[in-house]
DNA sequence: ATGAAAGCGCTAACAT
DNA sequence: ATGTTAGCGCTTTCAT
């Protein structure tokens, strides 16, 4: 029996004798044979890896994005290369150096921000690329685009339904994309229910937790303070929170807020925060989706492909009616 | 010039002609080349890639350690390749399978609980591996020992040190070693002051919030309630911490809580929660330390190697002086 | 239905 | 110092 025979017999190829496939079973489990992945690439020329790229594993977002997309690329037969960046460009060509040379047949770039000259490389090579918000259009790579506006108008109308008219908004850091386009839709929200914005109520955090309890401080200083906070992501909510607990300020009875990302610590605060959620299962899902598209398509799109994931509402115990408008308009109010 | 030459050159052989070197390089830039590394693999026969196996990188406890592990791998131009198991042991041999098929040349097995059969393959083809706590002493076998006395015993310390005399513990499941082992720290820790334990104030969690939310309401609902819980996780102190939320319980004014493991969410909660730290950086550093050592020794070790990390308490916000012990013994202390 | 042989991209041994 | 050749473990023609 030859090599040819046995490779047959293991990849099912129907013309093999079903006697000799049984040995060939047999003998693969009597001697624990195990195909090497390896050489089957190198004559294939399918690595079957995929690459993620991710900003630090340690920031909460991402560790259910690696998780799901890990998931679901075992299931398909793929095998992960990851990498974290830390927002390093140096690091970020290093890892896109990496992936090249283990012949990976796609890319998900799921760092926010940056979509850099150091993919050339990638692109060059027809590698499959997906981006999350910031990708360009051309062929074989797609894009994730997030729906702000969807999650955080239901944030809005929820807090206007609460009475709140003070109405505060911590952005992200202005350099990126993402929070500029979370305040975009705040601000675009706020009109849709018939308000002007007030600028007093707009400061800029970090998307850091220090950030936004720096940002809260702030807010809290003005004259006209607050009493519903709505933050770019949940860490400067969790600012939020650390500040006013040090200010003896309770939530939700003083002050409601509202988070964005439904990190999977938001459900862990006291109190639950009410929060904008993104699905990061569902963002690694799409990813994965249009990286193996992208692979099994022959010919490429020129334009790339385009995915819309939305954001919604998650309600739990950070907001509440604005204590001082229920009285002000006859509510009644337990204390 | 041949292939050879130019696979000389790239490996930096030092007998080639400057001149070629040179060339080959300018022509690496301008073809934007780079090596296969499955091939080289083949013909090397090292695929310079470590396995690593979590049980859920969405449990808090893990992400840290990945990041870490995939740091110092990739400045040891090594790969890895992740698994999370979610503790299905199928999905534990399958992604052993996989790691066979890739060619590891090592596995940290970072998950709790479990040192199975299921290893068998990877033992027979003496591939280096790193367990916590529960692996068996054999050759190119490592094991990471926690050391949970230490911090256990500062932690009890600690509290008892602020007066409390009712300490209660919050185990984790009693069919998992470690949690098992952090019990018997608490037990021995509690005999070397000089006590002895209450058993009524030993209660089990399960290692989730919900656990330690369920398990604190049984100690609250005691005639003898404690006045200090320490936990088996952090989770667990969580749990604690929103039942004490939910029954208006302050902590640390009314009862002090000490978790174990020190994730990063720990840092975050209101009060920012005392907790036994077991470093997660440490823990893989050590576990790519071990695999490395195993893979440049040449003759195995008869009984495998041994480490261990110690543990050691982090004082935060919640845990303060018991204040009915403080006033019973004349201390003042303000509301 | 099976075997022989070529070749995937690279490195190492041998030859020059 | 460089080129030639063989071979890593596998799949895939091409014969038979």
């Amino acid at each position: 029996m030859s090599t040819a025979t046995v490779s047959r017999a293991i990849n099912r190829v129907p013309t093999v004798n079903p006697k000799l496939v049984q040995r060939v079973w047999r003998a693969i489990k009597e001697l624990g044979y195990y195909p090497n992945t390896q050489a089957r690439a190198l004559v294939s020329g399918r690595s079957r890896i995929f690459g993620l790229i991710v900003s630090e594993l340690t920031n909460p977002f991402f560790p259910e994005i690696v998780q799901v997309f890990e998931t679901i690329a075992v299931r398909h037969h793929y095998e992960i290369l990851l990498t974290s960046t830390m927002n390093d460009p140096e690091q970020m060509e290093s890892s896109v150096r990496r992936m090249i040379e283990r012949q990976v047949e796609g890319v998900a770039v799921m760092t926010f921000g940056m979509e850099d000259a150091v993919l050339e490389d990638l692109k060059l090579r027809q590698v499959p690329l997906v981006f999350v918000d910031v990708g360009p259009r051309r062929p074989r790579v797609s894009n994730l685009r997030i729906d702000y506006l969807s999650g955080i108008r239901q944030a809005v109308q929820h807090v206007a339904a609460l009475r709140h008219e003070r109405i505060a908004f911590i952005t992200g850091p202005h350099t990126l994309k993402s929070a500029m386009a979370r305040k975009q839709a705040f601000l675009k929200a706020i009109h849709e229910i018939g308000r002007d914005p007030d600028m007093e109520l707009i400061v800029e955090g970090n998307h850091t937790m220090e950030g936004g309890r720096l940002a809260c401080g702030h807010l809290l200083a003005l004259a006209k303070k607050p009493t519903a906070i709505l933050c770019s992501n949940d860490m400067t909510a969790i600012g939020v929170m650390r500040r006013c607990y040090e200010d003896g300020i309770a939530i939700p009875r003083d002050l409601s807020v509202v988070g964005f990302d439904d990190i999977r610590l938001a459900q862990f605060m006291l109190p639950p925060l009410t929060t904008v959620q993104m699905s990061q299962a569902e963002l690694a899902r799409l990813a994965f989706d249009a990286l193996l598209a992208e692979v099994e398509r022959e010919e490429p799109l020129p334009e790339g492909s385009e995915y819309v994931l939305k954001t919604a509402l998650i309600e739990r115990e950070s907001t509440a009616i604005c204590r001082s408008n229920a009285a002000a308009s006859g509510n009644a109010r337990k204390e």
